[in-house]
DNA sequence: ATCATATAGTTGCAATGGCATCCTATTTGC
DNA sequence: GCAAATAGGATGCCATTGCAACTATATGAT
C-alpha cells in the first residue's frame, strides 16, 4: 500500500468523508454540498456569493446551487443589497443560526474521526503538508487557465 | 488559514486535482474517472470487477461505468470468464498499453507538482499521514454500515 | 433435483460540481 | 449621455459517484 499516488489517496479519501458526513448530516435534509457554506456565512453574516465562491474555491454555479437549497430548505435568506442589485447578501435563518452549534459539533467529531491515533504534532504536521499541497495545485490550476 | 478543517482541506485538493488531471487526459478522451482504473488494470491483467472495485475503494457501479468508457474508447477489453460466466475478466488493449507510459509520466507529473517546495521526507511524512486518515476513514464507514 | 440464497455486473436515479452561456445591473469610455 | 464592456448571479449541460433495484449465473440445503 505504498506506491499509491496522491491523486488515489485524495480521490479516496474526500470520497469516504463525503459519505461519512453525509451520513450525519442525513437527517437535517442537508448533504456534502451544503455545510461548508453555512460555516462560512455563519463567519462572515451578509457575504455575497461572489466571496462566498473565492473562499470555497469552487465555481460560482456551485455556490449558486448550494444556497438555492438551503434557501429552500430554511437555512438561510438572500437580501437584494440595494447598493448594487446585482448582489445578494446571504444570512443564517434562526433555523440556520440554531444549527450552526450542531454542525460544528459533527466536524468536530469529523476531525477527531479522522485524526484518531494521530498526535497532536501529526495532526498539525498533516494541516501544514495538505496547506503545501493545496497551495501547490492553486497555482497549477491558475497557470492552466 | 489555520482553522480550515480537514474536511475542506480534503475537498478542495480533491477538486483541484481533479481539474488538473482532466485537463491532461483531455486529449485522450478520458476523464478523471477512468485513469486509476488503467493503472491498476495493467498492474493485473485479467481482473474482474468486483476485485477492481475492491482495489479502487468505490462502489461496482463506479467500475461498470468507468470501464464501459474505457471500453467503448478502445482502452481495454472485457472477457466473459468461462469458469464463471458472471464475471468478466479485464485486460489492456494495445491501445491501454501503448497509453501507460504515457499516464505514468502524467500521474509523476501530477505528484511533483503538489509536492513542489516539499522535502523528500515530508512527503513521505504525507503519505503516512494521508494513509492514517485514510484507514480511519474506511473504518467509520465500514461501522456505518 | 429443486428452490432459496448469494454473487458479479448493469441500470436508473439523485447529488455534487465544473464549464459555458445567458440575463440583468453597473461601470467605463468616448 | 449612451454604447460597450464588465460583474454578480442563474441556468443548462455534462461527468463522476453512490445507492438501490434488477438480471443472470452459481452455490447450497433439503
Amino acid at each position: 500500500m505504498n506506491d499509491i499516488s496522491f491523486g488515489k489517496y485524495i480521490s479516496v479519501l474526500y470520497r469516504y468523508t463525503q459519505i461519512i458526513i453525509n451520513h450525519q448530516l442525513k437527517e437535517y435534509g442537508l448533504g456534502s454540498g451544503q455545510y461548508l457554506f453555512l460555516i462560512a456565512i455563519a463567519k462572515s453574516p451578509g457575504i455575497n456569493q461572489k466571496e462566498l465562491t473565492a473562499q470555497m474555491m469552487n465555481d460560482k454555479a456551485t455556490t449558486a446551487k448550494a444556497l438555492s437549497k438551503l434557501e429552500s430548505l430554511g437555512y438561510i435568506e438572500r437580501q437584494k443589497d440595494e447598493a448594487d442589485r446585482r448582489n445578494y447578501k446571504i444570512f443564517l435563518s434562526d433555523k440556520g443560526e440554531a444549527f450552526i452549534p450542531t454542525l460544528r459539533a459533527i466536524l468536530q467529531t469529523l476531525t477527531s474521526t479522522l485524526s484518531t491515533e494521530m498526535t497532536a504534532s501529526e495532526i498539525d504536521q498533516s494541516k501544514e503538508l495538505l496547506d503545501k499541497m493545496l497551495e501547490n495545485a492553486i497555482k497549477e490550476v491558475n497557470r492552466l487557465k
